[in-house]
DNA sequence: TGCCAGGCCTTCC
DNA sequence: GGAAGGCATGGC
Protein backbone atom coordinates (compact mmCIF):
# COMPACT_ATOMS: atom_id res chain seq x y z
CA UNK A 1 0.00 0.00 0.00
CA UNK A 2 1.50 3.56 -0.78
CA UNK A 3 0.03 6.74 0.29
CA UNK A 4 0.11 9.70 -1.82
CA UNK A 5 -1.33 13.81 -1.35
CA UNK A 6 -4.53 14.59 -1.87
CA UNK A 7 -4.10 16.99 -4.67
CA UNK A 8 -6.41 15.50 -7.48
CA UNK A 9 -10.35 15.07 -7.64
CA UNK A 10 -10.25 11.29 -7.38
CA UNK A 11 -13.99 11.03 -8.53
CA UNK A 12 -14.58 13.88 -11.13
CA UNK A 13 -10.67 11.95 -12.96
CA UNK A 14 -12.05 8.14 -12.61
CA UNK A 15 -15.82 9.31 -13.74
CA UNK A 16 -15.60 11.95 -16.22
CA UNK A 17 -15.80 9.63 -19.65
CA UNK A 18 -11.83 9.25 -20.04
CA UNK A 19 -11.72 5.69 -19.17
CA UNK A 20 -14.31 3.13 -19.11
CA UNK A 21 -12.98 -0.03 -17.15
CA UNK A 22 -13.19 1.41 -13.47
CA UNK A 23 -15.78 0.51 -11.12
CA UNK A 24 -16.85 1.92 -7.39
CA UNK A 25 -17.00 -0.39 -4.17
CA UNK A 26 -17.94 0.91 -1.03
CA UNK A 27 -15.78 3.98 -0.75
CA UNK A 28 -12.81 2.50 -3.22
CA UNK A 29 -12.54 3.06 -6.73
CA UNK A 30 -11.23 0.00 -8.78
CA UNK A 31 -9.28 1.05 -11.94
CA UNK A 32 -7.91 -1.56 -14.42
CA UNK A 33 -4.48 -0.66 -15.70
CA UNK A 34 -2.32 -1.90 -18.50
CA UNK A 35 -0.67 -4.54 -16.26
CA UNK A 36 -2.47 -4.53 -12.84
CA UNK A 37 -5.24 -3.84 -11.01
CA UNK A 38 -5.40 -0.58 -8.40
CA UNK A 39 -7.92 0.30 -5.49
CA UNK A 40 -8.18 4.12 -4.82
CA UNK A 41 -9.19 5.08 -1.57
CA UNK A 42 -9.54 8.98 -0.44
CA UNK A 43 -8.86 9.51 3.03
CA UNK A 44 -8.17 12.82 4.74
CA UNK A 45 -5.18 14.20 3.83
CA UNK A 46 -3.59 11.19 1.30
CA UNK A 47 -5.47 8.80 -1.41
CA UNK A 48 -4.39 5.00 -0.49
CA UNK A 49 -3.50 2.53 -3.11
CA UNK A 50 -3.23 -0.69 -3.22
CA UNK A 51 -2.16 -3.09 -5.93
CA UNK A 52 -2.05 -7.09 -6.94
CA UNK A 53 1.32 -5.79 -8.05
CA UNK A 54 2.91 -2.93 -6.06
CA UNK A 55 5.58 -2.70 -7.75
CA UNK A 56 7.26 0.67 -9.08
CA UNK A 57 3.36 1.91 -7.96
CA UNK A 58 3.86 5.21 -7.00
CA UNK A 59 5.98 5.91 -10.47
CA UNK A 60 2.87 3.60 -12.23
CA UNK A 61 0.34 6.00 -10.28
CA UNK A 62 2.12 9.50 -10.67
CA UNK A 63 2.12 8.69 -14.15
CA UNK A 64 -0.98 7.19 -14.92
CA UNK A 65 -2.81 9.98 -12.92
CA UNK A 66 -0.14 12.53 -14.54
CA UNK A 67 0.56 13.70 -11.09
CA UNK A 68 3.85 15.69 -12.23
CA UNK A 69 2.46 18.24 -14.58
CA UNK A 70 1.50 21.27 -13.45
CA UNK A 71 -1.79 22.06 -13.88
CA UNK A 72 -2.07 25.41 -12.47
CA UNK A 73 0.02 26.81 -15.11
CA UNK A 74 -2.25 25.77 -17.88
CA UNK A 75 -4.78 26.70 -16.31
CA UNK A 76 -3.74 30.40 -15.99
CA UNK A 77 -2.71 29.75 -19.31
CA UNK A 78 -6.21 28.69 -20.57
CA UNK A 79 -7.81 31.62 -18.39
CA UNK A 80 -5.58 34.41 -19.61
CA UNK A 81 -6.69 33.65 -23.00
CA UNK A 82 -10.43 33.11 -22.75
CA UNK A 83 -11.92 34.25 -19.57
CA UNK A 84 -15.14 32.68 -19.81
CA UNK A 85 -13.72 29.49 -19.02
CA UNK A 86 -13.00 30.56 -15.69
CA UNK A 87 -16.17 29.16 -14.13
CA UNK A 88 -15.64 26.08 -16.34
CA UNK A 89 -11.93 25.51 -14.94
CA UNK A 90 -12.93 25.85 -11.02
CA UNK A 91 -15.46 24.30 -11.65
CA UNK A 92 -13.09 20.84 -13.19
CA UNK A 93 -10.32 21.59 -10.10
CA UNK A 94 -8.70 18.60 -9.59
CA UNK A 95 -9.20 17.18 -12.73
CA UNK A 96 -6.33 15.35 -14.19
CA UNK A 97 -5.63 14.02 -17.97
CA UNK A 98 -5.61 10.19 -17.09
CA UNK A 99 -2.31 8.65 -19.49
CA UNK A 100 -3.78 5.51 -20.64
CA UNK A 101 -2.66 2.90 -22.89
CA UNK A 102 -2.49 3.30 -27.05
CA UNK A 103 -4.23 -0.01 -27.88
CA UNK A 104 -6.49 -0.03 -25.12
CA UNK A 105 -7.39 3.90 -26.31
CA UNK A 106 -7.21 3.16 -29.86
CA UNK A 107 -10.44 0.20 -29.29
CA UNK A 108 -12.27 1.60 -26.95
CA UNK A 109 -12.79 5.22 -28.96
CA UNK A 110 -13.30 3.43 -32.23
CA UNK A 111 -16.16 1.39 -29.88
CA UNK A 112 -17.45 4.96 -28.71
CA UNK A 113 -18.46 6.34 -31.75
CA UNK A 114 -22.35 7.26 -31.35
CA UNK A 115 -22.67 4.86 -28.39
CA UNK A 116 -22.98 4.81 -24.70
CA UNK A 117 -20.68 5.13 -21.99
CA UNK A 118 -22.34 1.53 -20.25
CA UNK A 119 -22.51 -0.10 -23.74
CA UNK A 120 -18.48 0.64 -24.71
CA UNK A 121 -17.73 -0.19 -21.26
CA UNK A 122 -19.72 -3.45 -21.50
CA UNK A 123 -18.03 -4.41 -24.86
CA UNK A 124 -14.74 -3.34 -23.28
CA UNK A 125 -15.63 -6.04 -20.76
CA UNK A 126 -16.69 -8.45 -22.75
CA UNK A 127 -13.41 -8.38 -24.67
CA UNK A 128 -11.27 -8.39 -21.98
CA UNK A 129 -13.30 -11.23 -20.05
CA UNK A 130 -12.65 -13.40 -23.02
CA UNK A 131 -8.83 -12.87 -24.03
CA UNK A 132 -7.27 -10.76 -21.51
CA UNK A 133 -4.83 -11.99 -18.16
CA UNK A 134 -7.07 -12.73 -15.64
CA UNK A 135 -6.18 -11.24 -12.39
CA UNK A 136 -6.72 -11.97 -8.67
CA UNK A 137 -7.00 -9.01 -6.17
CA UNK A 138 -8.43 -9.31 -2.39
CA UNK A 139 -11.18 -11.85 -3.33
CA UNK A 140 -12.44 -10.46 -6.82
CA UNK A 141 -11.61 -11.56 -10.13
CA UNK A 142 -10.46 -8.83 -13.20
CA UNK A 143 -9.15 -8.88 -16.42
CA UNK A 144 -6.67 -7.09 -18.17
CA UNK A 145 -7.20 -5.38 -21.55
CA UNK A 146 -5.71 -7.45 -23.96
CA UNK A 147 -2.96 -6.62 -26.06
CA UNK A 148 -2.91 -6.40 -29.91
CA UNK A 149 -1.28 -10.05 -29.96
CA UNK A 150 -3.59 -11.40 -27.90
CA UNK A 151 -7.04 -9.93 -30.41
CA UNK A 152 -5.05 -11.13 -33.79
CA UNK A 153 -7.05 -14.27 -33.84
CA UNK A 154 -10.50 -12.73 -33.63
CA UNK A 155 -12.84 -12.81 -36.55
CA UNK A 156 -15.30 -9.63 -37.58
CA UNK A 157 -18.30 -12.14 -36.14
CA UNK A 158 -16.41 -12.31 -33.00
CA UNK A 159 -16.61 -8.47 -32.60
CA UNK A 160 -19.92 -8.32 -33.16
CA UNK A 161 -20.54 -10.97 -30.44
CA UNK A 162 -18.89 -8.35 -28.07
CA UNK A 163 -21.95 -6.12 -28.89
CA UNK A 164 -20.20 -3.25 -30.90
CA UNK A 165 -22.52 -3.35 -33.48
CA UNK A 166 -21.13 -1.71 -36.93
CA UNK A 167 -17.74 -1.03 -35.44
CA UNK A 168 -16.39 -4.29 -35.62
CA UNK A 169 -15.22 -4.34 -38.95
CA UNK A 170 -13.45 -1.22 -38.14
CA UNK A 171 -12.02 -3.05 -34.60
CA UNK A 172 -11.16 -6.01 -36.89
CA UNK A 173 -9.50 -4.13 -39.21
CA UNK A 174 -7.31 -1.53 -36.77
CA UNK A 175 -6.13 -4.85 -34.88
CA UNK A 176 -5.04 -6.34 -38.05
CA UNK A 177 -2.97 -3.30 -39.39
CA UNK A 178 -1.39 -2.93 -35.91
CA UNK A 179 -0.37 -6.82 -36.23
CA UNK A 180 1.05 -6.54 -39.68
CA UNK A 181 2.71 -2.82 -38.49
CA UNK A 182 0.72 -0.94 -41.32
CA UNK A 183 -0.38 0.91 -37.97
CA UNK A 184 2.66 1.96 -35.97
CA UNK A 185 1.23 2.99 -32.51
CA UNK A 186 4.49 3.55 -31.13
CA UNK A 187 5.56 5.92 -33.71
CA UNK A 188 2.47 8.69 -32.71
CA UNK A 189 5.11 9.23 -29.61
CA UNK A 190 7.06 11.55 -31.81
CA UNK A 191 4.86 12.78 -34.57
CA UNK A 192 3.01 16.41 -34.51
CA UNK A 193 -0.66 16.14 -33.40
CA UNK A 194 -1.53 17.24 -37.17
CA UNK A 195 0.14 14.32 -38.62
CA UNK A 196 -0.56 11.97 -36.16
CA UNK A 197 -4.46 13.13 -36.69
CA UNK A 198 -3.77 12.31 -40.65
CA UNK A 199 -2.42 8.86 -40.01
CA UNK A 200 -5.06 7.61 -37.70
CA UNK A 201 -7.53 9.29 -39.68
CA UNK A 202 -6.66 6.92 -42.51
CA UNK A 203 -8.18 3.95 -40.73
CA UNK A 204 -11.32 3.18 -41.48
CA UNK A 205 -13.42 4.24 -38.10
CA UNK A 206 -11.22 7.36 -37.04
CA UNK A 207 -12.49 10.37 -37.60
CA UNK A 208 -11.68 13.45 -36.28
CA UNK A 209 -13.08 13.18 -32.48
CA UNK A 210 -11.71 9.66 -32.26
CA UNK A 211 -8.15 10.45 -33.41
CA UNK A 212 -8.63 13.52 -31.21
CA UNK A 213 -9.55 11.65 -28.06
CA UNK A 214 -6.31 8.95 -28.75
CA UNK A 215 -3.79 11.30 -28.83
CA UNK A 216 -5.39 13.55 -25.89
CA UNK A 217 -5.56 10.45 -23.90
CA UNK A 218 -2.96 7.98 -24.48
CA UNK A 219 -0.45 10.49 -26.31
CA UNK A 220 -0.73 13.48 -23.84
CA UNK A 221 -1.31 15.63 -27.07
CA UNK A 222 -2.45 18.56 -25.85
CA UNK A 223 -3.71 20.76 -28.49
CA UNK A 224 -6.14 18.63 -30.21
CA UNK A 225 -9.82 19.64 -30.53
CA UNK A 226 -11.96 16.50 -30.14
CA UNK A 227 -15.15 18.90 -30.67
CA UNK A 228 -18.23 16.05 -29.93
CA UNK A 229 -21.58 16.86 -29.25
CA UNK A 230 -21.21 18.34 -25.73
CA UNK A 231 -18.62 21.04 -26.97
CA UNK A 232 -20.56 22.12 -29.46
CA UNK A 233 -23.63 22.21 -27.19
CA UNK A 234 -21.02 24.70 -25.27
CA UNK A 235 -19.35 26.87 -28.22
CA UNK A 236 -23.30 27.25 -29.27
CA UNK A 237 -25.05 28.45 -25.98
CA UNK A 238 -21.93 30.64 -24.85
CA UNK A 239 -19.76 31.82 -27.71
CA UNK A 240 -22.81 31.39 -30.27
CA UNK A 241 -20.18 29.98 -32.51
CA UNK A 242 -21.78 26.75 -34.73
CA UNK A 243 -20.20 24.29 -37.10
CA UNK A 244 -17.40 22.27 -36.82
CA UNK A 245 -14.93 24.13 -38.98
CA UNK A 246 -15.88 27.58 -36.97
CA UNK A 247 -15.51 25.74 -33.67
CA UNK A 248 -11.86 24.71 -34.76
CA UNK A 249 -10.87 27.73 -36.02
CA UNK A 250 -12.01 29.29 -33.01
CA UNK A 251 -10.54 27.06 -29.97
CA UNK A 252 -6.89 26.63 -32.53
CA UNK A 253 -6.96 30.27 -32.24
CA UNK A 254 -7.93 30.93 -28.86
CA UNK A 255 -6.73 28.17 -26.61
CA UNK A 256 -3.43 27.27 -28.65
CA UNK A 257 -1.26 24.43 -27.38
CA UNK A 258 -4.06 23.50 -24.57
CA UNK A 259 -7.43 23.61 -26.88
CA UNK A 260 -7.46 19.72 -25.72
CA UNK A 261 -7.47 20.13 -22.24
CA UNK A 262 -9.74 23.25 -22.48
CA UNK A 263 -12.30 21.25 -24.18
CA UNK A 264 -12.12 18.31 -21.74
CA UNK A 265 -12.81 21.49 -19.22
CA UNK A 266 -15.82 22.03 -21.51
CA UNK A 267 -16.77 18.80 -21.37
CA UNK A 268 -16.71 18.25 -17.99
CA UNK A 269 -18.67 21.62 -17.09
CA UNK A 270 -21.05 21.13 -19.48
CA UNK A 271 -21.89 17.45 -19.07
CA UNK A 272 -21.54 17.52 -15.28
CA UNK A 273 -23.03 20.48 -14.06
CA UNK A 274 -26.45 19.81 -14.13
CA UNK A 275 -25.76 16.93 -11.82
CA UNK A 276 -25.05 18.98 -8.68
C1' DT B 1 -42.81 3.06 -29.39
C1' DG B 2 -39.52 6.04 -31.14
C1' DC B 3 -35.48 8.53 -30.36
C1' DC B 4 -30.72 9.02 -29.53
C1' DA B 5 -25.83 8.28 -28.03
C1' DG B 6 -18.51 12.31 -26.48
C1' DG B 7 -19.22 9.86 -35.15
C1' DC B 8 -17.95 8.05 -39.27
C1' DC B 9 -18.67 6.09 -43.85
C1' DT B 10 -20.82 6.07 -48.27
C1' DT B 11 -23.27 8.13 -51.66
C1' DC B 12 -24.69 11.46 -53.81
C1' DC B 13 -24.34 16.51 -55.81
C1' DG C 1 -15.92 19.68 -50.14
C1' DG C 2 -20.28 19.53 -48.26
C1' DA C 3 -24.97 17.74 -47.17
C1' DA C 4 -27.86 13.75 -46.20
C1' DG C 5 -28.81 9.17 -44.75
C1' DG C 6 -27.56 4.84 -42.67
C1' DC C 7 -25.66 2.32 -39.12
C1' DA C 8 -25.86 -2.05 -34.38
C1' DT C 9 -27.10 -1.86 -29.91
C1' DG C 10 -29.38 -0.75 -25.65
C1' DG C 11 -31.70 2.48 -22.45
C1' DC C 12 -35.31 5.60 -21.50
Amino acid sequence: MIKIKNNFDLNSTITCGQIFRYLKRDDEFIVILKDRVISLKEDKDYIEIRSNDENNLEEIVNDYFDLNRDYEEIKNDIVKRDSKMKEAIEFSKGLKMIHQDPFETIISYVISQNNRVPSIANSLNLIAKDHGKKVLFEGYEYYLFPSYDELKNLSVSDYRNYKVGFRDKYLYEIVKSINDSKLDINKIYDMKSEDALDYLMTFKGVGPKVASCILLFAYQKFDVYPTDTWVKKFMKDDYNIEGEASIRKYTKSVYGKYSGLAIQYMFNFKRNKKKI
